[in-house]
DNA sequence: ATAGCCAATGTG
DNA sequence: ACATTGGCTATG
């Protein structure tokens, strides 16, 4: 650490001809003009002995830097500058501005240190170690670049996902290594796996160190929980680590419970959002340094860099919480598809429904179905009857509860046993309007956007072009009649209460979430999704109100999605045989409705993917969708190399209103068209479609003043 | 993104 | 002759 060091810039030791370009005077293009001032940090200060070279990750998620960045480390900063720490540092243009380092101050991560750079430039010292704690390790680091790939994104977009926001109270407050874990768990007995013929063989196979892939269809019930802490505690068993994403709060702290119950507290965390983010980073940082192996979280969790991985797993992968929704929009059940390939370890995805990405899993061979005999799922389910459109209310007592007889009847007999759940759709979820005579979903004369309900009494308008409706004819059967008010969780909790007046009505829904209802005679009122869970032996019958609603969307998903509510819906009622019914209100003949009937969600998902396969749909093929001005995404296709198998749909014009998120104000002049292409490989092209898309928009966006183009992998709606 | 540089245009 | 503005470029 002489001060020769500083002066002469590279490291002595290794003599490493690199090492001079350090201290070189400035040799570029523009050294025309004489250098002036450095950056003061690094002329006067001395460098570090060993690999001065730190390659810095920034934090912008900027597609045409993604790529890394060296700096000098100061020899002050030796010791602390390691690979994954947080670093600040100047970039951006300008560090030779006179007087002023123009360059901002931004947050990066120390990815490595090398002897020297390949950058012919004066490197700029690292400004700032915020901390000492390494966050982005290799592995992690992999993984989020895996990710960004997988999705066409920015790696730093995915690291800001991955990595936690610094608390510099918790960093201190954690202990250190927590200890040398504590001995692996016993290998949990089968428990209620029991009742799956693969189950046992599963937890043991989990146990032994071994890497199983299975795809779960869940009995109804309240035990899934348990089995699903049970598959993680037996991969705990076998000394390694596990990790379990659940679509919210509520379930993530159901099987955290679970575990608890099943290997005591202190072997796992629970990584949701609820706890604030300091307890959230304390907790992460246990896992990040290996005093803890086992997560149990939500999303932001899919990313926890639990060692040494023994199994991941994903519960209902079909909620759409599994998705995050910032840039580039990873899913959790791919992210841990893709931590199952990379680190070897099991994979589990365990759901009441079926996706039909899980049945592709299975249909390829990559997982195996994990699933109950018939018997046992006519023992565990509850009785399911349809209420189609052409059963109204006769009794008058029905009539007045607006609610066709068999549901009426249905209710009242149930609430002699315990509670009644009544799903309702989500406020705002349904505005939507069609025909009474065909069902066509009612569209605007002018523009074919979506009718939608207006409030009392106004008529009906466009969803695209506001324009009002008020009389609407079918242009398919003539009718003028349009159906599809559908009433809110409060409004038919009052409807629901007036019918039954002896019995207390409660309500679940987004902004008031109940956990559980007792075990007592009740009206739940409840949102999809937001259904407490039932004490004892469960709900003694679930009324499924939002039926055509939920079918009637333009969507591609409509059904699975349908049937998933529903299916969640009806597995916290009590099976047939304990008095358990379901009464749903859709067309009994609608595939979704017969698959809830005959509890059969994994041969929907069957059918689904085979109908997508025909039609070139994902995931049996994969899509990216590219939206933006219409000249700038032909632009983007036509610079594009993509893979010569793609199929580019479109690009069509983009009605205003799904044109999507709001740009920037100035940016889209009044008349701009809009557009949107879909591009599709077959199976095995992903890989080479995302990185074509990406390198496209990375060398658009380094050129032109920005023209927005948006790319996304996997586009949720392409109906 | 964002600062800085250059060139072209506008102004005294 | 100089200030202002807009486009273009590189970011260590």
């Amino acid at each position: 650490m002489s001060s020769e060091n500083g002066r002469a810039g590279g490291p002595p030791a290794q003599g490493a001809p690199g090492g001079e370009q350090l201290a070189l005077i400035r040799e570029t293009v523009r050294s025309a003009k004489p250098p002036r001032a450095r950056p003061r940090t690094w002329r006067g200060a001395e460098l570090a002995p060993h690999a001065p070279v730190a390659r810095v990750l920034v934090d912008k998620g900027l597609l045409h830097l993604d790529r890394l960045f060296d700096y000098a480390v100061p020899a002050a900063m030796d010791a602390e500058a390691r690979p994954g720490v947080r670093v600040r540092v100047r970039f951006g243009a300008g560090e030779r501005g006179g007087r002023r380092e123009g360059g901002g101050l931004v947050n990066g991560f120390i990815v490595e240190r090398c002897a020297e750079s390949d950058f012919p430039g004066t490197l700029a010292p690292i400004a700032q170690v915020l901390s000492p704690e390494p966050v982005l390790t290799p592995g992690l680091l992999r993984l989020c670049r895996a990710v960004a790939d997988r999705y066409a994104g920015a790696l730093a977009d995915i690291v800001q996902l991955a990595v936690p926001p610094r608390m510099a109270r918790a960093e201190k407050a954690a202990e250190r290594g927590g200890g040398q874990a504590a001995a692996p768990p016993q290998p949990p007995v089968p428990g209620t796996w029991a009742r799956y013929p693969a189950g046992p063989g599963l937890l043991r196979a989990l146990a032994a160190g071994e890497s199983p892939r299975a795809v779960w269809t869940a009995l109804p019930g309240p035990h899934w929980p348990d089995e699903l802490a049970r598959a993680l505690a037996a991969a705990l068993a076998s000394g390694r680590g596990a990790l379990a994403v659940l679509p919210d709060g509520r379930a993530a702290a159901r099987v955290d419970a679970a575990l608890t119950a099943l290997v005591g507290a202190g072997r796992h965390v629970l990584l949701t959002a609820d706890a604030g983010a300091e307890a959230r980073y304390r907790r992460w940082l246990a896992v990040n340094r290996g005093a803890v192996r086992c997560v149990v979280g939500t999303r932001a969790a899919m990313f926890a860099p639990v060692r040494d991985l023994g199994l991941v797993a994903v519960w209902d992968d079909g909620d759409s919480s599994h998705r995050d929704p910032r840039e580039p929009m990873p899913h959790a059940r791919e992210v841990l598809l893709l931590r199952a390939a990379r680190e070897g370890c099991g994979f589990l995805l365990g759901a009441h429904g079926c996706t039909v990405e899980a049945a592709q899993l299975v249909e390829t061979g990559w997982a195996r179905p994990l699933a109950a005999d018939r018997d046992a799922v006519r023992a565990a389910a509850p009785l399911v009857r349809t209420v189609g459109d052409g059963d109204e209310a006769r009794d008058p007592a029905a009539r007045a509860a607006r609610l066709p007889t068999l549901a009426w009847s249905t209710v009242r007999d149930a609430l002699a046993l315990g509670p009644v759940l009544v799903q309702v759709p989500r406020r705002g979820y349904v505005p939507r309007l069609a025909c009474a005579g065909c069902r066509e979903p009612a569209r605007c004369a002018h523009c074919s956007g979506p009718l939608e309900a207006a409030d009392g009494d106004s008529p009906p308008g466009c969803g695209w072009c506001g324009r009002p409706e008020p009389g609407w004819a079918c242009p398919e059967c003539g009718a003028t009649r349009l159906r599809g008010r559908v009433f809110g969780a409060r409004r038919t909790a009052e409807e629901l209460g007036r019918a039954f007046p002896s019995v207390p009505v409660r309500t679940s829904g987004r902004d008031h979430v109940l956990e559980t209802v007792p075990d007592r005679p009740a009206l739940v009122v409840s949102t999809p999704g937001a259904e407490p869970v039932a004490e004892g032996p469960g709900y003694a019958a679930a009324l499924l109100l939002d039926g055509w609603a939920l079918l009637s969307r333009p969507d591609l998903r409509a059904s699975e999605e349908a049937l998933r509510r529903w299916l969640d819906a009806a597995a916290l009622v009590r099976p047939h045989a304990e008095g358990g019914r379901v009464v749903v209100m859709a067309e009994p003949a609608l595939r979704p409705v017969q698959a809830l009937v005959r509890w059969d969600p994994a041969g929907h998902a069957r059918r689904e993917l085979a109908e997508r396969a025909e039609l070139g749909f994902p995931p049996v093929s994969r899509m990216a969708e590219v939206t933006g001005p219409a000249e700038a995404v032909a632009e983007l296709l036509a610079s594009a190399e993509l893979p010569p198998e793609a199929e580019v749909l479109g690009p069509v014009p983009l009605p205003p209103a799904e044109a999507g998120r709001p740009r920037r104000p100035g940016s889209a002049p009044a008349g701009e068209r809009w557009g949107r292409a879909l591009v599709r490989v077959p199976p095995g092209g992903g890989a080479a479609l995302a990185a074509a898309l990406r390198t496209a928009r990375a060398a658009r966006l380094a050129r032109r003043g920005s023209a927005p183009v948006r790319v996304r992998i996997d586009p949720e709606d392409i109906g």
